[in-house]
DNA sequence: ATTGTTGTCGGGAACGATTGCGTGAATATT
DNA sequence: AATATTCACGCAATCGTTCCCGACAACAAT
């Protein structure tokens, strides 16, 4: 610390040895007797030394830290995730740095190469929902930058990816709607350039087609913002209440957006609360009190983050370059929660 | 990064200059001809040159960072709360290592520690549940660490602390549930030796008090791992229902216990729900979707964040020792939820 | 012509730790 | 007894950067 940092060097100058000598007694380099090691040892336990991870960096040209993007950790989903990838990341000795994009681009890229700077050993990241040129990662992959990808990925950067089955999942939603007896399910997700996006409509549409409903753009509400703007919601929210057919079931692709529209409705129009059925993306863990309820589909966040961790641990500490990739893809979990009572 | 990592050494290779005279022209020194600036700074930047943070935290015996200390980044009191920090810090060219408790003791010795190792220039904490003996904090703290406490604090430190009003947020929502006619008012609270809990404790206790309404152990209850185990919340639950004068009002001091409380009533009896009140710190943004309706007192979280954040940056630029410490207290809002429709 | 300024720049130590190489002594080998 | 081997340790370079001391011009002042 700042103060009395205690290094290799008052150890050699109070024992009358060299730094060296300290430095492989203390990391039992095999040509220092057994006798020295347990002076020094015992020497360095008592007044408190601990190497300098800051000296070690610069030598070692490595940190021992790992970078975290996510846009939120106010969403139960990343936090889940960080805490997977946490666990994963102090057994195997590395710390890690968690930053927010907000969903914006220029956050995004900000952090990303404070982190690249600050030689983080690797990169975890899941894009915001800005950003559609992902240029500036690829440059950095393409320097030597170990990253792993998890929930919203690109095919723009080659390596490991770690995602969850998003198609399967906005099928079991919208088909579970549908077996409820609902035909008019509208589907409010994100910013269209999103993986997640993607693969949560063709899920969404999937099921229409199983059960032979029509496709009906006018019930699609993209929100650019992806929740973080009540006003964009509120204005989508109308749209739909307006429509001569009005959707009697919504599928939410994100959490945000669910309670965003929740909001919404209740405040433009609170009679219309009692009928609608709800389903979303969300990893919350109170969703199952709202009024209305929320059917969830629920992602393995934590396992989500335990893989990326992992694979990202596994590509930083290979000895040779890495050139085979894998997606993993994790299965969603169908939550019902019915009214209560 | 870890490869072609451009150094001030290529520059001064290619320039035919000394490492010094790049050093200085690149941080402007008198001493530096306007001319030779020039080019130093063109070549810099065409080859995309970025000081290593690493050799200068070595140098200057400073890193620019700063540690987070928190139990659990999934609270949107917390969440919130670093917003407010990272938005200071990062305009005063700071960056934040963000690390979680999990309300245990032992790892948040380990974070601290491991912050303090990694040349941190100061230190934000919220004491975990299991925190009573904080020596440890004392210690890095008289070492010359900077810190700063919010939300839990302790008294044990002398230095600048942030904190919610806790005393008034806690009267204003009994009052608030007195006024509604209740007089059976439980409180289920976390760990006894948390500074949060006494001082929402206290307030409860003078709002009772003001409308003579007498205290009642029975219906306090305190959750000593702060509503991250389930089973802990249900045994209080069930005992408060198994009272003779069964509350028919809750008011909860943690976020995670109004929610793990609601999902106790709704398990074992689930026929209680219509008739119960229910207030509680949280800084959700949806309790008010919830059924039944949860009224909050809601604590500023990201102001508080900032006031942290200001003040602990304020005392690691402080050339000389600072002596005189503040105590921030900043107003709670009471929010009134009332049924839906 | 000598000394003093000023303006530009380089040499090299330092931050804390690791590590290849060298060295001297003790012991083993022939 | 001479040489080889092993043991135990020190020297110094290295990582990237800053900064204290010079150094050496050119020019002004005496």
């Amino acid at each position: 610390m700042r103060f009395n940092t205690v290094t290799i060097k008052d150890i050699a100058k109070a024992l009358g040895l060299s730094t060296s000598t300290i430095s492989r007694a203390l990391r039992g380099g095999y040509e220092i007797s057994e006798e020295t090691k347990k002076i020094v040892t015992a020497y360095a336990e008592k007044i408190n030394y601990h190497p300098n991870p800051i000296a070690l960096s610069l030598k070692e040209r490595r940190s021992y830290s790992i970078g975290i993007v996510v846009c939120e950790i106010a969403n139960n989903f990343y936090s889940q995730a960080i805490d997977g990838m946490e666990s994963v990341a102090y057994t195997a000795g590395y710390n890690v740095t968690i930053t927010q994009s907000h969903e914006r681009f220029d956050r995004e890229v900000l952090n990303v190469e404070h982190l690249a700077s600050r030689s983080v050993d690797g990169l975890l990241i899941s894009l915001s929902s800005e950003s559609s040129d992902v240029s500036y990662l690829k440059n950095l992959h393409n320097q030597g930058l170990p990253i792993v990808l998890f929930d919203r990925v690109t095919d723009e950067i080659d390596t490991h990816k770690v995602i969850a089955d998003n198609f399967k999942g906005a099928f079991d939603a919208t088909e579970y709607l549908i077996q409820l007896g609902h035909k008019k399910i509208s589907h409010f997700t994100s910013s269209a350039h999103l993986s997640v996006t993607g693969e949560r409509l063709e899920g969404y549409k999937a099921a229409l087609k199983k059960y032979d409903i029509p496709f009906n753009t006018d019930y699609i509400k993209y929100c650019e913002l992806g929740g973080s703007n009540q006003e964009e919601i509120d204005k989508a929210t109308k749209e739909i209440l307006a429509l001569k057919e009005c959707p009697d079931a919504i599928f939410f692709a994100q959490d945000k957006l669910s309670a965003g529209c929740l909001h919404a409705i209740k405040k433009i129009a609170p009679d219309y609360f009692s009928g609608i059925k709800i389903a979303g993306f969300t990893n919350s863990t109170v969703v199952d009190l709202f009024n209305p309820p929320i059917t969830a589909i629920r992602q393995p966040a934590f396992e989500m983050g335990q893989a990326a961790m992992e694979l990202l641990i596994q590509l930083i500490e290979s000895k040779k370059p890495v050139t085979e990739f894998e997606t993993r893809v994790l299965h969603t979990e169908l939550i019902i929660n019915n009214p209560n009572q």
